[in-house]
DNA sequence: TTGGGGTAGCGGCCTTTGTCAATT
DNA sequence: TAATTGACTTTGGCCGCTACCCCA
């Protein structure tokens, strides 16, 4: 079986890292090499390494499998006597094909104490089968598609395939095996190398590859052995009986998984469901996922797994498909229907249309699965809840039926695909049903609840194209759409799981896809055109559409011209062209007429205009992109810059800028240009829409541009000196706050030296009065006569910021530039402190005071925040 | 069973250059 | 007196899509 194995595997490659590996499989040549003229001979030791290049590619391959130890392994150089494929350390037993053949339900005790039909993974022979395998893949990809060598030797029935082997002109290499001294590729002397052994992974393979019937094994010997298409038919058959024989062994006791609606979900979760569910199995671990395979039971999704490990231990390069059952983001429809048929026919209570709602669902679920049916001691409760539908009756007698789930023909969730190197395609494969490329057969019907086709992937690469015959007319709809600013959720989702590269094959098989995509056959049905992206029907075009030219006409439906969709433009007013960066063509007549929306005050006014001396409503002409040209701008002659109707110069494009001026996007520039008699233009950039008004937002100015330089020069001039304004402007009104906050404390302290010292009840009594009587400012108390006395009683402050009122102990400006102050009372809050000392501790009272001061109590110091 | 046609309901997009009074 | 600023209004109407129903 080993050099069988070999030859499999160079047709077919190694399938873990499939598409990689397959590529190199391509390019072997037609050569093959009988086992007995191998070339080298592996013995297993302990040392290290020299790699090559081969043997790296090997280690590669190995390292896709689950590996965990590594050992080492020393190469010697070949010795053909020993390579004669009869070597009895290497060759494994013969497997007694009666073990597989007819006898697969003999039972077997096992080393753990279980029972089953099969023979004990650990016999001793398959451990040695196993270990000859995987050294077989290993070296299969060591050949790199020159040549294949045998590395181990276990020929099973060896004289009697050697027919299926070709002769291959090997004088380069009998030189080399027959006088190992002289080989060139590996001299004279010890190689060792190091590459990762695996571990026990093997083991699940040997067991499915243990169920197969050894003549089954022989046949997929056979059609492997070359890649050209009468082998790749061979293979076809293989398969199929491959499928039959899977069919038999595998009982389906559970559908899979199924569609859900998001109501499902409920307050359970995910994991909740999914361990509830009564449709598919949950298999915990490996443990669990290896009894199935013992067994023999499980659902149809388990089945479907289960083959591919099968495909793979024989050596196929397969991977497993799966159709997404992902909830769908719109609104359960079936619900909606029996919720609103309840309300019509208003029966019962609102609890009773609830539960009819209810057994709705389950009635649609359960019909939506067709002739699934649970399992024996599922169904009573299903039967309940199913409720009384004739239909569903029938369904349900069927479904009591084991056979219905073997036999039915309800497309299901998972399968699998075979690489046919010869066609350079991947083969679908449904063990479930036993079907081999019968895509077409992936596919649920419309009407099916419990199977939505969207999203199909074969490990990390969407297929969905391959199954869905309808993809742009109903697949595609089913998807999440992309959004209006190009972001597609699936794809930047697949992202995550793409190769970082992409080979030969992957192109081949996008290829194959993207045609399978821009080939799908056109509907029958008027439906399906409507936003379909190869197919258009004039009656479904938008408001804004029209198709042209009307030329070609791929067919018709019911008399109607269908055209390819690439066929239909947009299209747009002169205005929105405009601010697109194009103008209609001198001559250009509108292609289509629309009904001018009435948004504006002055669109309607118009309107109401028009009906008053019953006119037709102001209608809008419409221009394709074919009509127009790049906007051309007018040139500025003698700093003259040509304008719109309103004064303005258009600048929804840079390149809409006068031929000769320049955009200033400084607001306010204007007025500099207008004091410098500069002729310049409002730059508009666009529009904003506010309450049924449109307005111009305009940014800046257009000017010449022999104007530019000293524009700007102004303008900084001017700039600095509107800060200086404004700088004293601020400077000023911070004086005068500083000022009114001083008096206030003054006054403060006033009242503290002649009241609070006598009587504290009094002090508070007059105080209320004194606030109730004094609106703001200072009180009238401290006012003098004129405003100069006024300011002698008052507190100065110089720019320092110091007080020259002796009766304030100390004001500290906790401040070195006191000119920062005015920016930050611009903004009217002052984070600044100001310290005052007054040696009393009479305001320890948090106080919005007269000064207009807030007073917070600190550890340490009176501090207070201007306000 | 499938699909067409009609209807209802909903969400979202479209629109494409004021006027007037108070204040500075 | 001219220039500037800010409030006003307040929400329409249509398109496109989907769900649903009825019927052929």
């Amino acid at each position: 079986m080993g050099p069988r194995r070999s030859a499999r595997i160079a047709a077919l490659t190694d399938n873990n890292k499939q598409n990689e590996s397959v590529e190199q499989s391509t390019v072997i040549p037609k050569r093959k090499v009988r086992s007995k003229k191998g070339v080298e001979n592996v013995n297993m030791t302990s040392s290290t390494s020299i790699p090559t290049e081969n043997i790296s590619r090997s280690s590669k391959t190995i390292a896709c499998e689950e590996v965990t130890e590594a050992i080492d392994v020393l190469i010697t150089p070949a010795e053909p006597s020993i390579n004669k494929g009869k070597s009895k350390e290497s060759t494994l037993p013969l497997i007694d094909s009666s073990i597989n053949k007819g006898k697969s339900k003999e039972i077997f005790q096992h080393s753990d104490g279980s029972k089953s039909f099969l023979e004990p993974i650990d016999s001793s022979w398959l451990q040695k089968r196993k270990f000859g395998q995987s050294h077989d893949n290993d070296n299969d990809s060591c050949n790199n598609g020159t040549i294949e060598h045998s590395l181990q030797s276990n020929n099973v029935n060896e004289e009697d395939d050697s027919d299926d082997w070709e002769e291959v002109d090997l004088s380069e290499y009998q030189d080399l095996s027959d006088n190992p001294s002289e080989s060139r590729p590996f001299p004279n002397k010890t190689i060792q190398l190091t590459f990762k052994m695996p571990k026990i992974q093997y083991k699940y393979c040997a067991m499915a590859f243990s169920l197969i019937e050894y003549e089954l094994q022989a046949l997929f010997d056979k059609a492997l052995v070359k890649i050209d298409v009468k082998h790749a038919n061979l293979l076809t058959i293989a398969l199929q009986d491959l499928c039959k024989w899977w069919k038999n062994y595998f009982t389906i006791t559970k559908p899979g998984i199924r569609n859900r609606e998001y109501h499902e979900f409920g307050e359970d979760g995910v994991e909740n469901i999914i361990e509830k569910d009564e449709f598919s199995d949950c298999l915990p671990s490996i443990d669990a996922f290896r009894r199935s395979l013992r067994v023999g039971e499980g659902s149809r999704d388990t089945s479907t797994q289960l083959f591919v490990a099968a495909l793979r231990s024989l050596g196929i390069p397969a991977r497993l498909v799966c159709s997404l059952q992902a909830v769908s983001f719109r609104f359960a429809r079936k619900n909606k229907t029996a919720a609103s048929r309840n309300r019509k026919e208003g029966n019962g209570s609102n609890n009773e249309n609830l539960m009819n709602n209810n057994i709705n669902e389950e009635v649609q679920r359960t019909l939506g699965l067709g002739k699934y049916k649970l399992n024996a001691n599922r169904k009573d409760s299903k039967d309940v809840r199913v409720g009384h539908s004739k239909k569903q009756r029938s369904v349900s007698k069927k479904g009591r039926k084991q056979d219905d789930l073997q036999k039915s023909d309800v497309p299901p969730i998972f399968w699998c695909e075979v690489y046919f190197a010869a066609y350079k395609k991947w083969i679908c494969v449904d063990p479930v049903r036993a079907l081999v490329n019968s895509p077409q057969a992936m596919e649920p019907a419309s009407n099916v609840t419990d199977n939505i086709m969207a999203y199909v992937v074969a490990y990390e690469k969407d297929v969905t194209r391959r199954y869905a015959t309808q993809w742009g007319a109903r697949t595609r709809k089913l998807r999440v759409p992309v959004t209006k600013d190009g972001y597609d959720w699936w794809h930047e989702t697949l992202v995550y799981f793409a190769r970082p590269y992409e080979s030969k094959q992957d192109d081949e098989e996008d290829a194959h896809l993207h045609k399978l995509e821009v080939s799908e056959r056109i509907p029958t049905s008027i439906g399906p055109f409507n936003n379909h992206p190869l197919y258009a029907l004039e009656r479904h075009l938008k408001k804004y559409e029209i198709i042209h030219p009307k030329q070609p006409i791929i067919g018709h439906i019911r008399d109607e011209p269908i055209y390819p969709r690439r066929n239909v433009k947009q299209l747009h007013t002169a205005e929105t062209w405009l601010r697109e960066g194009r103008q209609v063509k001198i001559g250009e007549q509108p292609v289509k007429h629309v009904k001018s929306r009435i948004y504006t005050v002055s669109k309607r006014r118009a309107a109401n205009m028009a009906s008053l001396y019953d006119e037709d409503p102001p209608e809008s002409g419409l221009y394709g992109e074919w009509q127009t040209e790049e906007y051309i701008p007018e040139p500025i002659i003698n700093g003259k810059i040509p304008k719109n109707s309103y004064g303005n110069v258009n600048m929804f494009k840079e390149c809409m800028c006068p031929i000769g001026g320049v955009h200033i996007p400084i607001n306010g520039i204007g007025k500099v240009a207008k004091d410098l008699g500069i002729d310049y233009g409002d730059a508009v950039v666009g529009f904003d829409f506010q309450a049924r008004r449109c307005i111009p937002v305009v940014h800046g100015i257009v000017v010449a541009k022999e104007n530019e330089i000293m524009l700007l020069e102004a303008w900084h001039e001017h700039a600095s000196v509107v800060e200086a304004k404004n700088n004293a402007k601020r400077e000023k009104a911070v004086l005068a706050r500083w000022r009114k906050f001083i008096i206030g404390i003054k006054i403060r302290m006033r009242l503290q030296n002649d009241y609070v010292k006598h009587d504290w009840s009094d002090m508070e009594e007059e105080e209320s009065e004194f606030h109730h009587g004094e609106s703001e400012g200072e009180s009238e108390l401290y006012h003098g006569d004129t405003d100069e006395e006024d300011n002698n009683n008052s507190i100065g402050v110089d720019d320092k910021g110091e007080t020259n009122e002796s009766i304030v102990d100390k004001v500290v400006i906790n401040n070195n530039d006191f000119s920062d102050y005015m920016d930050i009372e611009s903004e009217f809050i002052c984070e600044d402190k100001v310290e005052v000392n007054t040696g009393d501790d009479f305001m320890n009272e948090e106080n919005d005071g007269e000064g207009g001061f807030i007073h917070e109590e600190n550890d340490t110091d009176e501090v207070f925040m201007l306000e």
